[in-house]
DNA sequence: GTTGATATTGACAGTCATTGTCATTAGATC
DNA sequence: GATCTAATGACAATGACTGTCAATATCAAC
């Protein structure tokens, strides 16, 4: 299963299902998100959460970093902000937060598509 | 409608249509939804996306800013990362990405809730 | 005050991502 | 082959959100 994420880009769950059909698996929805959702507590695959709600994986580094997403075509460029990571922890200290974590995505339009679009 | 957001913390809109219902005002479910669209269209409320898919809304200043979010009680404080945006900006350029967006929350657990908890 | 055009509202049904259920299947062990 | 167990997949259910549409409010013109 961890073979299929092979697309390199990110995808729902129900991409991915429909992927898997198209190319003969037969595969039940219900498997595509147990198997996401326990590879992404594994962190073996990257989770962000959309604008519109919609839960996208994406196989990634290990390491800490964050997201430059396109939104038409989902091509993803991986980041890195060492700065931002030291900002976070300090203003979380500031105000007596513990246990943060932080969500920072980047969504905009490829040179690509906007050139297409 | 925007006189309703007196309760200065991130709300989905379920909560703040029960909260009107329970407090006598008869209105519809679709209106606060459609309420709530309009007014963050007109930039009026601020939207983040919760882990979980849900989307919630809350009275802010007008100035760009992000959050410091309570995981525990929903307290909210207002932070600002100038650097953050200037980086963000600067990644999006050199990879030419254009009509980009970021979104940066930070989760955590402020004092009350820890020391309560 | 009444009429009529127009915009807003709210009840309700529909949509869609996600999760739960449960019988079936696959794989191991005897 | 029999049996036990865990994984699977078809399908139903959930829940947030959106669309529909008749009823109501608003307001100008008469």
């Amino acid at each position: 299963m961890a073979a299929l994420d092979e697309v390199d880009e990110f995808r729902s769950s129900q991409e991915l299902h429909d992927y898997l059909r198209h190319k003969g698996e037969n595969v039940g929805l219900s498997t595509v998100y147990r198997t996401l959702t326990a590879l992404a507590a594994a962190d073996e695959v990257d989770v962000i959460v959309r604008e519109d709600g919609e839960s996208i994986y994406r196989r990634c580094s290990g390491t800490h970093h964050h997201h430059l997403v396109c939104r038409s075509c989902g091509r993803t460029v991986e980041v890195e902000g060492p700065a931002v990571e030291r900002w976070a922890d300090a203003v979380a200290r500031e105000n007596g937060f513990t246990e943060v974590n932080h969500t920072l995505e980047l969504f905009g339009v490829c040179t690509a598509c906007s050139s297409a679009g």
